[in-house]
RNA sequence: GCCCCGAUGGUGUAGCGGCCUAUCAUCUCGGCCUGUCGAGCCGAGGACACGGAUUCAAAUUCCGUUCGGGGCGCCA
């Protein structure tokens, strides 16, 4: 038989209020729990902005309608008419009074994981069932919070005169270096998922587009195992040229300060559900010289394992800064800080070295206590002196020719950054591991859903 | 790549040689209930990852496999 009737929502659960009183509604959402007393049922239904309770009175309805609406399993998809009644024992203050229900999709039963009950899911359960997962409200939020933060990104860097690209995943060469790549056929021949849009946001800067940025998917083939890593990330990227190392951390710190008030104000009900409570940080953001913190780090002797012998010792200038190292900083400085003047060793090649000293690079890392959230610096723009570091580097230049030839027709000084869309969120969100940011994570194990 | 840890109903767990025909909660199904909102009450249902070994006896010990969790390195 044909329904005629049109069952498009006309209000959200949390739309609801005084006005609404003795008119009608059609709310659509899930069956989030049944309260059956028999001659009389409570049905909580859940959508997006909340949820309505629906009383329904065996008396006063349709048995067909009654006997639906208390039968139909929880997580199923319905729509419901009714009208909107003030009540005194309805904690929202109103309640709906059903009186025709369509079941759009019907759950079954049991449920893979319960939305509202009581137990908690590990992480596994919920990741193969993140479709029901996400139906929790503070899973939701923290979507919505990404959205913000991605959104916020965007915002700055439009209203600073960028320009939104996309460069390509599939890549013939092994790009910059440093990380394990997934490899893949292409036609026959080996290609490889793009590690970060680098080398192609520097080719950018050859064309006269001059400020560029891209929001996208990066790949590393690490086969790390740590609550913030993942093997499909994505990364905020830009690039800008003529201007100089401080340009880029300008815009970097608007884009960050951008993303927490924007949270701030559009997701407060959001940081609820999650019960954290942020503060949007103040420019400038400080900054501590790598030298500082080994001299720190040294001073309290904090140990580590040699790269040549493996033996134990103290730290010294040159080594790399272990996440212990990090740990011991963040107690002074539990949120964001710049760390800048890195050996030229321990950043890639296309980093620039400073004027004053070759030892050390125009690169930065952002930190938050002891996450790495961005990368960047000044970059190489001589066409001879880049040549130089990547064979230094023991890189073969023959991968890099694509990248090496827009330097040698008027490449202009430039500088960038890439920021981790998954860390940033993790630390908006108060979340202590990555995989709670994406909707269906990349790691080591897991290649489903 | 290196190192730890774990696997018990749909979900989350207890049990750690015989007391296990396996605990509790949640869940599912049936029954009662006209004000529930962590509903309540009565009844029922459902599990020891897989393979091998030790033992009179294994959910429990050992080995292997598979799957999962975490740490380090590396990074965003």
């Amino acid at each position: 038989m044909k329904d005629y009737i049109n069952w498009k929502r006309t209000k959200f659960a949390a739309e609801i209020g005084e006005d609404d009183y003795n008119t009608e509604v059609t709310l659509c959402g899930w069956v989030q729990y049944t309260r059956d007393l028999g001659k009389m049922a409570f049905i909580h239904l859940r959508d997006r902005s909340g949820v309505a309770q629906l009383t329904a009175l065996s008396k006063t309805m349709d048995k067909e309608i009654f006997d639906l609406i208390v039968s139909v399993p929880r997580e199923s998809a319905i729509s419901v008419r009714g009208i909107v009644k003030q009540s005194t024992q309805a904690k929202a203050g109103w309640e709906i009074i059903p009186y025709k229900v369509k079941v759009m999709g019907k759950a079954s039963t049991p449920l893979p994981l319960g939305v509202v009950d009581k137990v908690e899911a590990d992480m596994d359960t919920r990741l193969d069932n993140r479709f029901l997962d996400l139906r929790k409200p503070h899973i939701q939020s923290i979507f919505m919070i990404r959205s913000t933060i991605l959104n916020a990104a965007r915002e700055v860097f439009l209203e600073e005169d960028f320009v939104e690209i996309q460069t390509p995943k599939i890549v013939a060469t092994a790009t910059e270096g440093g990380t394990a790549l997934f490899e893949m056929n292409y036609f026959d021949k080996k290609a490889y998922l793009n590690q970060s849009p680098q080398l192609f946001k520097q080719t950018m800067m050859a064309t006269g587009l001059d400020r560029v940025f891209e929001i996208g998917p990066a790949f590393r083939a690490e086969e790390h195992d740590t609550v913030r890593h993942l093997n499909e990330y994505t990364s905020i990227d830009c690039e800008m040229a003529w201007g100089d190392l401080d340009d880029s951390l300008e815009i970097l710190e608007k884009v960050i300060q951008r993303a927490y008030s924007n949270v701030l104000n559009t997701n407060y009900m959001d940081l609820e559900n999650l019960q954290h409570k942020i503060v949007s940080p103040e420019r400038p953001f400080p900054r501590l010289k790598y030298g500082e913190i080994i001299e720190k780090l040294a001073s309290i002797d904090l140990e580590m394992a040699d790269e040549v012998s493996g033996k134990k010792r103290t730290i010294e200038w040159g080594d790399d800064i272990p996440l212990e190292g990090f740990r011991e900083i963040a107690k002074d400085r539990p949120s964001l800080y710049f760390v800048t003047e890195w050996p030229m060793k321990l950043k890639p090649f296309y980093i620039q070295p400073s004027p004053d000293d070759h030892e050390i690079s125009q690169g930065f890392d952002l930190n938050y206590g002891e996450k790495e959230l961005v990368s960047g610096g000044q970059r190489v723009h001589d066409p001879g002196q880049l040549k130089t570091l990547i064979k230094e580097r023991g890189l073969d230049l023959e991968g890099f020719k694509f990248y090496l030839k827009a330097f040698d027709y008027g490449m202009p000084p430039h500088s960038g950054w890439g920021l981790g869309a998954e860390r940033l969120t993790m630390i908006i969100t108060g979340l202590s591991n990555v995989r709670e940011t994406v909707l269906f994570p990349r790691d080591k194990h897991r290649l489903t859903p």
